[in-house]
DNA sequence: TTGACATATTCCCATATAAGTATGTATTGT
DNA sequence: ACAATACATACTTATATGGGAATATGTCAA
């Protein structure tokens, strides 16, 4: 079986590059497909299949005025990534906790007048 | 040209549905290959080949420690995604704002007599 | 109507999977 | 030394990809 399918879900979607250059350029203001071709510099014909994509994870929406297509990133279909990656934000904390004791540790083996900051154990 | 390789960063890493279980069930505790093969129900050579994807772009440590390996997931690396993500915050809190607001009025106009919750403008 | 402009889609291709199967490599216990 | 255990890798295969080129669709303007 190969990978997954990029339109089957966001974290497929964003695993692209470009896709996520045009997520961030699309979050402040919607815009013309012509304005990403000229500002991102990619072939116009990308653009439109990377939007393509996008749309079928609901990732972009599109308001169509005359000829032209209005793109804006919806920027709530993004929250579900957040979160998930949110869900290890007490672990990597405690990670950094651990290295950082650590370190403290290794310093006052090497060096006894060290002290750590956070603790402010000893004031004279 | 294809997709990025998946060894080439963790968005492309965590793209695969199976390789974030294996990162949610290595995240409290490091363990062994088999537990994951059994918990998770994944083919044992599948597994290998998703860990050496995930410790490619540093998403899990192992230790080694006679015939086992001790795999756990490195949080930290998982931090940048967060980030990425998190830079679409305000966007999606803004849309959210927009959409209620949009809700008040609407029923402001259907009654007369609705008042929005927040700003408690009038008061008799 | 006709042509210019803005986007979308189609086709082709080189490449990267992920699952399945089989095999390789350490390391341990006897 | 040998068999068993725990992982890793190699190989095959069906399929999804993204870029480039060409073409289609849709809309406006003269």
């Amino acid at each position: 079986m190969p990978r997954a399918a990029t339109t089957s879900d966001a974290f497929n979607a964003v695993a692209e590059p470009r896709r996520r250059e045009i997520l961030s350029y699309l979050a402040m203001k919607e815009r013309p497909v012509g304005d990403i071709v000229t500002t991102l510099s990619i072939d116009q014909p990308s653009v439109s299949k990377h939007l393509r994509v996008l749309r079928d994870v609901g990732l972009v929406r599109v308001r169509c005025d005359g000829r032209h297509k209005y793109y804006r990133t919806n920027a709530e279909a993004i929250r579900p990534l957040h979160e998930w990656a949110g869900t290890f934000e007490r672990f990597w904390q405690h990670q950094l906790l651990s290295v950082k004791r650590r370190a403290e540790e290794k310093m006052s083996q090497l060096n006894p007048n060290f002290a750590p900051h956070s603790p402010e154990k000893e004031k004279p």
